[in-house]
DNA sequence: TTGATATTAGACCGTTTGGTCTAATCCTGG
DNA sequence: CCAGGATTAGACCAAACGGTCTAATATCAA
């Protein structure tokens, strides 16, 4: 990695946590450039313009988060215990991996009318989270963990979407409690249907 | 209702689905201008700032919003008819009653780390609607519709959360079907704790 | 060490933004 | 009808914005 490229990594990891604060549009380029303490041509040397920059980052931002997902996920064996993974990594949803609640949500609510690029991306990610905890569910029944009962893609939706929702309310009330309750619900739901509850 | 009060009720008006769709950040005085086909002078007549324009349409769409709803729930005599009636009103999330989502979400998302004065009016107005949600519930099981089992607090937050993040869902795929199907778990979950099942 | 690469500070530019102001005109309600 | 409130169009302002450029300096890698 040469200097040019770690400075332009760099930004990138400055803006990001600035990105999911006060999104795209609420974020200038001096909020960067004081974050990163790097010089306005220095930035433009790296990045052609503003919406570049914000690519890039929400590039970053969703990255680090699938990484963070499937590294939490890859060291579980069971279903249960992957499905698990998932709801304890968003436990707390006051203090996220990085500042300012999950990208996913951020990004999906701002750029959904107004920024197609961003949507785009955001879109992908999406699916495949949806994808990837369907996915789960139905190994965990096809190994005969979890009853056929339970319908795979009701239950990765309904637990991925009472998630996010999840992570709004508890940002916005500013406590974690309702996350607690939440994923108690989710998890009792989950575990009536499981063959051996561990 | 004066001339001018019905002016600059129609300016809220006018930008409410604007603010709703581009965020309170990514809209600018123009567009209402625009939107309103209202002169700046008239405009700032009615309101003294930008902010306090986005507080008064902030406060209409939060409102229009409890409005329908109670409305809808109001209608329904049982609590599992209240409950689908809350539900129902969130099927279709590519067509809100106002364009560009819930304004709880979206509001709740822009507003969370930079914008304090919105945050505490959504904080509000969510708090309300989940212990109108948990009180449905509690009232259901005192009346003995639905069974003691169901932990009112659990379910109605898990509900909420999981419509809320369902809209998101559903709007950056663009497709209403996650809605059905999170819809079609919560709604026979509810069922498999009521004593009759209409 | 030295030549190439990277970075600096900030002046500068055009545009957009939120906001003010005026003078003329429109409208409405008594 | 007509007085006073409401609205207009847009000039104007200062600040903030995204973005360009330069000349000097710092840093890196061979």
């Amino acid at each position: 990695m040469t200097k040019a490229e770690r400075t332009k990594q760099f930004i990138i990891e400055q803006a990001a946590p600035i990105f999911n604060e006060k999104g795209i549009a609420g974020t200038s380029i001096d909020d960067v450039l004081k974050a990163a303490k790097v010089a306005k041509g220095c930035l433009y040397g790296h990045f052609e313009s503003k919406a570049e920059l914000s690519y890039a980052t929400v590039d970053y931002l969703l990255q680090t988060l699938v990484d963070k997902r499937d590294s939490l996920l890859q060291a579980q064996q069971t279903a249960r215990g992957k499905l698990y993974a998932f709801m304890d990594m968003n436990r707390y949803p006051l203090a996220t991996f990085i500042e300012g609640g999950c990208p996913i949500a951020n990004l999906a609510t701002e750029a959904d009318d107004n920024n197609p690029v961003v949507k785009q991306k955001v879109k992908v990610v999406l699916q495949a989270a949806i994808e990837l905890l369907t996915g789960i569910v139905q190994e965990g029944i096809r190994t005969g963990e979890i009853s056929a009962e339970l319908n795979p893609e009701e239950y990765a939706l309904k637990m991925f979407t009472a998630v996010e929702g999840g992570i709004m309310v508890c940002r916005t009330l500013n406590t974690n409690l309702p996350m607690q309750t939440i994923l108690k619900s989710l998890k009792k739901e989950l575990d009536a249907f499981c063959v051996v509850a561990a």
